[in-house]
DNA sequence: CGCCAGGGCCATA
DNA sequence: TATGGCCATGGC
C-alpha cells in the first residue's frame, strides 16, 4: 500500500475540489475529444469542436466527406491523421448502434481490446474513452501522470500498463474516483507544475521543489 | 522567435 | 520490444 499516492489524491482533492470531467455534452463527444486532444492543447480542441456547429454526432461524421472533416478539425492539429481516426472510431461505434447504454452492458476488458484495435486509439485514448465516455473504472495514465510518478518516485521507469495497474491496485475499481484523480492531476499540472522549476503557491509545496530532478517523498 | 500541448503510427534494429 | 521521426495548429 503506497500511502503517498492516497495522500496525494487527498491533497489534490481538498485543494481543487471535485472536477466533474469530461467537459462534453455526450459520450460520443467525449470520444471525439479524446482523439482530438492527442498531443494537443485543449484550447485547440475546443475550437475544433465549436466548428461542428452543433452537429457533433456519429451520423454526421459518418456521412461527412474526408476533406470536409479535415477542414472542420483543422485547429486541433494533425488533422490528416485525426480525420482518419475519427472515421475508424465512428465505424467501430456503429456496431453498438451509436448507443452508450448498449455498450455499457459489455465487459470492460472486451471494449478496451476492441478500442485498442481501432486505428488511432492507443492505451491512453482507450482508457479515457472507457472512463469518461462510458463510466468504466479504467484509470487513465497520461504524460502528466507519468511526470508526477517521476517526480515522486512512484513506479519509476515503468511503462504505461505497469503504472496503470499500480494505481488500480492501490485504489479499488471506482469510476468516480478514477475520474476525479486523473482530472485533478491534469488540473494541477496546468495550474502549477507544468514547466516552472518552483511551484509558487503549489498545494504540494514541499514536494514540488524541483521538477524532474529531486525525488521528494510525500510522507 | 521557439517551445509545446490531456498520443499514436510506423519504420528500423 | 524499444526507441526515433513524424504529424500540425495556436497560445504564450
Amino acid at each position: 500500500m503506497d500511502n503517498r499516492l492516497i495522500k496525494l489524491y487527498e491533497l489534490l482533492l481538498s485543494y481543487y475540489g471535485e472536477q466533474e470531467w469530461w467537459p462534453a455534452n455526450s459520450p460520443y463527444e467525449v470520444m471525439v475529444g479524446a482523439i482530438l486532444t492527442q498531443n494537443t492543447a485543449w484550447g485547440n480542441v475546443e475550437m475544433a469542436i465549436a466548428r461542428f456547429e452543433g452537429n457533433l454526432n456519429p451520423e454526421f461524421i459518418r456521412d461527412l466527406e474526408m476533406e470536409a472533416l479535415k477542414e472542420i478539425i483543422r485547429p486541433s492539429g494533425f488533422f490528416n491523421q485525426k480525420a482518419v481516426y475519427l472515421k475508424s472510431l465512428t465505424s467501430w461505434y456503429s456496431q453498438y448502434n451509436y448507443d452508450a447504454s448498449i455498450l455499457r452492458r459489455e465487459p470492460m476488458e472486451k471494449i478496451r481490446n476492441e478500442l485498442l484495435g481501432v486505428k488511432g486509439i492507443g492505451p491512453e485514448t482507450a482508457d479515457s474513452i472507457l472512463l469518461y465516455a462510458f463510466n468504466f473504472p479504467s484509470f487513465v495514465v497520461d504524460t502528466y501522470t507519468m511526470r508526477l510518478c517521476e517526480r515522486y518516485s512512484v513506479c519509476a521507469g515503468k511503462n504505461y500498463n505497469a503504472v496503470k495497474q499500480y494505481f488500480e491496485q492501490i485504489f479499488e475499481p471506482d469510476a468516480a474516483l478514477y475520474n476525479n484523480f486523473h482530472a485533478l492531476i491534469v488540473t494541477h499540472a496546468k495550474t502549477h507544475c507544468r514547466k516552472t522549476p518552483v511551484c509558487a503557491g503549489c498545494p504540494l509545496e514541499e514536494t514540488c521543489v524541483r521538477v524532474g530532478v529531486e525525488r521528494v517523498s510525500l510522507t
